[in-house]
Order: structure tokens, then sequence, then C-alpha cells
DNA sequence: GACATATAGTTAGTTATGCAACTAATTCAA
DNA sequence: TTGAATTAGTTGCATAACTAACTATATGTC
């Protein structure tokens, strides 16, 4: 038996994450109370867009950990709302680039904000070194379960 | 400014917790592959009636950290699967108390065998520490964002 | 006892998720 | 160069999430 087996009382808070979704809910209030018609889901690809604008919806579902089907229907709704554009890649047909419109422009220094401040009230009174080692701890799950050689 | 302030290129990672939704798609894999037809949402309220039987759906709420509305479907689809039953409280009309039938018995151990079994996957080379320090971390961004005094 | 307030649960509306099946475009290989 | 396999994206279906508005019961105060 593996010394990583969890007592089973404990195996549910792990595969909850109900800290995340904590965090979550928060930034999504923060966003209402802002004024901003924006939910995180929405704005985890803009994030992505920000830092790099005109990536495929299959990148954006990398870099997001979401499914193809989902990102469709999140450009979808983005689009709705005229912050994003899809653009047919001149190279290769089959492609979506995602393209920021004009319009999502005012939203990236306020949403910035806005997560920074959560992020703050989140993680008051949690040192650097234990962020780390959550953040560390969290590639290597996700990698234990994504290697290719276990799929 | 905060000693804990996030790099911005580090915010979305820990607020997605990809991490968390990788395991759990990963235990509604293996239930998928045992034959089981439970998600995994059902199952967790299910975890927490086996260790006590007859809660509240408040309670269950508060458990599994959802608002009562999702209790209210998770509870109808469990339901319409056999697994539970709403009992009226005796001492408050206003409560239902929600049982486990017969026909949930079995699917507790298997459930639990392919729990473990994911989570092991999952911690495979994760320590002892580390996990401790994981947990203890998310609790504390939790408690930062739900005591009364910051709501 | 009566009225205001609080609590438990349900319902309606919107968004999001994953899987599977599908179309269209591209690439690879005989 | 043609036919198989792969890749990008969409659509249909089912489940689940949150908010807000609602009903019914319980509690507390005058």
């Amino acid at each position: 038996m593996s010394n990583n087996q969890f007592k089973r009382g404990e195996l549910y808070s792990v595969i909850n994450g109900m800290a995340t979704t904590a965090v979550a809910r928060r930034l999504q209030k923060n966003f209402r109370n802002a004024g901003l018609e924006l939910t995180i889901e929405q704005w985890s690809l803009l994030y992505h867009l920000w830092k790099e604008d005109g990536l495929s919806q299959q990148e954006l579902g990398t870099r997001t950990f979401r499914d193809k089907a989902s990102i469709t229907r999140l450009i979808d709704n983005l689009e709705k709302l005229g912050l994003v554009e899809r653009v047919a890649s001149k190279t290769d047909r089959r492609i979506n680039l995602v393209c920021l419109t004009l319009a999502a422009k005012p939203l990236q220094q306020i949403t910035y904000e806005l997560a920074n401040q959560t992020m703050q009230e989140a993680l008051n009174n949690i040192t650097k070194d234990e962020i780390e080692i959550v953040k560390n701890v969290f590639q290597r799950v996700y990698d234990n379960l994504t290697s290719p050689d276990l799929i």
C-alpha cells in the first residue's frame, strides 16, 4: 500500500477543491460589484488573450484545461459580448484565431486589479513558500493524470 | 503592497485549480470504466451520507460547499436513480432528511476503492508533508473568504 | 395571539462542463 | 494521387453551478 493512501475521511476535501471554488466565487462577486458583466470563465480566456492575442481555440483549450466544445461556447458568448472575434487562419483553414476587439481593451486593467485584490483577500496569511508548494504540487498532480503513458 | 501579491502571470493557474479538475475528471472516468452510472457530484453527496445518514439538504450543502438549489437538483437525480429518498422531519416540517436506500449500499465499497485508486494515481510522488501543507492552505484560503467579518 | 423575521426547500433562468458524433480541412503513405 | 488517419471546430445531449424569486414552516417579540 502506498504511503500516499488517504484516510477515507480525507478523500473528499481534496477532490472537491473547495478553496479554489471559493476563490472563483469571490472573484465573480467582485466582478459583479464592479458592474462587470463577465463570468470568470469568460475572463479566463481574455486573460490568456491579453498575454498573447490571436490564439487558436485549441490552444486556448490547452491553456485553460478545457475541452474544445467548452471553448466553442465560451467564444460564442464572448463574441456576443463583442469582446473577441474569430478570424480564419490564412495558412490553415481549419483554424480560428481568436482576436480581442477594441471593446476588450478597457477591461484588462480593471479585471487585473480585481483579480489581484481577490487573491490578496484569499491569500491573506498564506506565505510565499506555501504558495510555491501548492503550485508545485498542483502541477505534479496534473502531470500525473495527463502524462501520455498513463492515458 | 502585500508580500502575497501574485505576479500577474501566475494568477490564473491558482484560481483555475486545474489539478482538482483533473482529479475529478479522472475519478469520473474510473467510475465510468467500472460501469458506474454516477457523477462525482452525486457521489460526493453519497460520500457524506455514508459517513452520516439522514442529513438535511441544508447540512449537505454546508458540507459539500454547494448552495441549496444545487443540492435540490442533486437529490432529485439521486432519487431518480433510487439511491436516496427524502424523509420529512417529524420535529420540523420544513426539513427533508436525506436517507440512503438499500440500493446505495453496494456502491460504498467499490466507489471508495475507485476513489482511493484515483488518489494514488494523482498523488504518486507527492509526499505526505506536501499533502498536509496543501490541505492546510486550502482550509485557510477557504476561511479567509468565508469568515463572517469579511462578508 | 399576531405580525415580522428567519429558515428549509423549490423553481426559473442563464451559464458552463464533458462526452460523443459530426463536418471540413490537412497530412501521411502506399 | 488517392485513400486513410489526424486535427480543428461545431452541435446535441445530459448534468451541474449560481442568483433571485417564490412557498411553507418556525421563531421571536410585542
